[in-house]
RNA sequence: GGCCUCAUCGUCUAACGGCUAGGACGAGUCCUUCUCAAGGAUUAAAUCGGAGUUCGAUUCUCCGUGAGGUCACCA
């Protein structure tokens, strides 16, 4: 399946720092950070900042935490060096030009002669003719000695059609217009992205280019510079795209798309995200979904991955977060739910009821926000008909809240839990015509509200004198 | 438009050419319940269309349709 089964793996994952990563293709990453570690090899981010137009400062440092923070560690990098040191590419300039010298001196790179506003005619006159425009068919004779003041081309000698083979999609192809004498060294010194990526996966020793299908149309451009250093292309691993949640586009920054670190923000928890992220795309069969980190190294395996695009999907992902937060030691989840709450309302009682109404740490958040939890800090304000169960009389209600303290009264302030204080009063509730007619006026005077927890869960968390007092007062 | 690619429930997906096309999310119904949530049970829901190969096609081939990607001194 990896073709060179002896060889090592080596993956990279190659951003260009021009803002956040998106959900959308930090999948990539994903998937080749997956490969690495089932293969026991290495996984490389370097990063391509060859465009320094569109260079954001600061993204560098947020991207790394981003793969930080779902737990993608490389093991080369910017930060921590390595064997083919440096990992920026604005670094590393000396040895695309040692590259470019080489196919020059090949006679397979020279000089672009022409203004950009002589090659815009080109395009329209292409355009009006209704042809795709292919700069090869205005290359120049008799091209100047490349300076380093205009760009630098490659020069495509043999027009073919390219065959080549994808591990997840099989054999591709093209015809002979995808080949075009494309740009290798921009006028401002800096490679393009076509040339500059071979060049450090030729250096670095990468073994699996793991990418996403927009760059299927240009394998054809990459190959015929590996054939002309005369160098063995690596494997090529193309993943589908990921497209968004209302329309059938691919998943962009334009559409929504999210920042990783927004996940983060919002109380995911990083192997949901990961678990997620996997199964978006790839299935390894069989029924199970819920999968560990480790699990999913172990069944990784790169010829089950989809090629047809799968949308994103917040609900599956809210499933699969709490799936993964059941998962949790007790003790992590009470302090992960302790730390959404504001200081004076950190009741550890409260846990259980607050876990099995959120699918994100962040829902915490809007609980409070909706005020469902102020009934456990303070006695509500209510409309007191809204006591009144259906049409029982109000002296059956008053008397029902009298019992109700009646009972609650003579459980043991110790034993004033969840359990016993249900048992007390549905012994009660269950001889009467309806349970409603003392459940719903208790429930009511404990939360003021028509929705909210149950009566017993209520009265264990504000305490016996609380409850006892809240009932008193709807007398 | 040229080139490349893809197509199973609403969504994510499973199914050596062979059981009644399976699972999950979401939705509906029921149970549990005074209400909400959670939990349990359960129902509905799909092989894009047309030819061909075959005893037999979701699966292989061709045509059509639909969708996506790509055609930069961006990556």
């Amino acid at each position: 399946m990896l073709g060179k089964t002896t060889e090592k793996v080596v993956t990279r994952f190659a951003p260009s720092p021009t803002g956040f990563i998106h959900v959308g293709n930090i999948r990539t990453a994903l998937y080749a950070w997956l490969l690495a570690r089932k293969n026991n090899g290495q996984f490389i981010l370097r990063i391509e900042d060859t465009d320094k137009e569109r260079e954001v400062v600061g993204s560098i440092e947020h991207i790394q935490k981003s793969l930080k923070w779902l737990g993608l560690n490389w093991d080369q990098g910017p930060d921590i060096g390595g064997l083919y040191a440096p990992y920026i590419q604005s670094e590393r300039l000396e040895l695309y030009k040692k590259y470019a010298e080489i196919l020059i001196k090949k006679g397979l790179a020279y000089a672009d002669p022409y203004t950009e506003e002589e090659i815009e005619k080109f395009r329209q006159k292409a355009e009006l003719e209704k042809k795709p425009f292919l700069y090869r068919e205005y290359r120049p004779t008799n091209p100047p000695v490349w300076d380093g003041t205009t760009p630098l081309r490659f020069k495509i000698l043999e027009l073919r059609q390219t065959v080549w083979n994808d591990i997840v999609w099989g054999e591709l192809s093209a015809g002979s217009e995808a080949l075009d004498d494309f740009i290798l060294i921009k006028s401002d010194g800096y490679p393009t992205y076509n040339f500059a990526h071979i060049v450090d996966d030729i250096e670095m020793g990468v073994t699996h280019v793991v990418r996403g299908q927009e760059f299927i149309s240009s394998t054809p451009k990459f190959l015929s510079i590996y054939e002309a250093l005369g160098v063995t292309p690596p494997h090529f691993v193309t993943t589908p795209p990921i497209m968004g949640i209302d329309g059938k586009k691919k998943l962009g920054k334009r559409d929504g798309a999210k920042d990783v670190l927004d996940y983060e923000k919002e109380g995911y928890l990083p192997d949901a995200m990961v678990n997620y992220l996997t199964f978006l795309g790839f299935n390894p069969g069989g029924e199970k979904e819920v999968y560990t980190r480790e699990e999913l190294i172990k069944v990784f395996d790169l010829t089950k991955i989809q090629r047809s695009g799968a949308q994103w999907s917040d609900d599956k992902l809210n499933w699969l977060n709490k799936e993964h937060i059941k998962l949790l030691p007790k003790e992590e989840i009470e302090k992960n739910i302790l730390e959404q709450l504001p200081e004076n309302m950190r009741n550890l009682k409260l846990v259980p009821l607050i876990l099995e109404r959120i699918s994100k740490w962040g829902d915490v958040k809007d609980m409070i926000a909706r005020g469902e939890l102020n009934l456990f800090f303070k006695a509500p304000e209510y409309d007191k008909s809204k006591l009144i169960y259906k049409n029982t009389p109000i002296e059956k209600i008053k008397k029902n809240l009298e019992l109700a303290i009646k009972i609650l009264t003579d459980l043991d302030e110790n034993n004033f839990s969840q359990e016993n204080i249900k048992n007390a009063l549905m012994t009660v509730a269950d001889k009467l015509d309806s349970r409603g007619e003392l459940l719903h006026p208790v429930r009511f005077a404990l939360s003021g509200l028509d929705k909210s927890p149950d009566p017993f869960i209520i009265a264990s968390i504000i305490g016996k004198n609380e409850t006892i007092s809240r009932l008193q007062k709807a007398i």
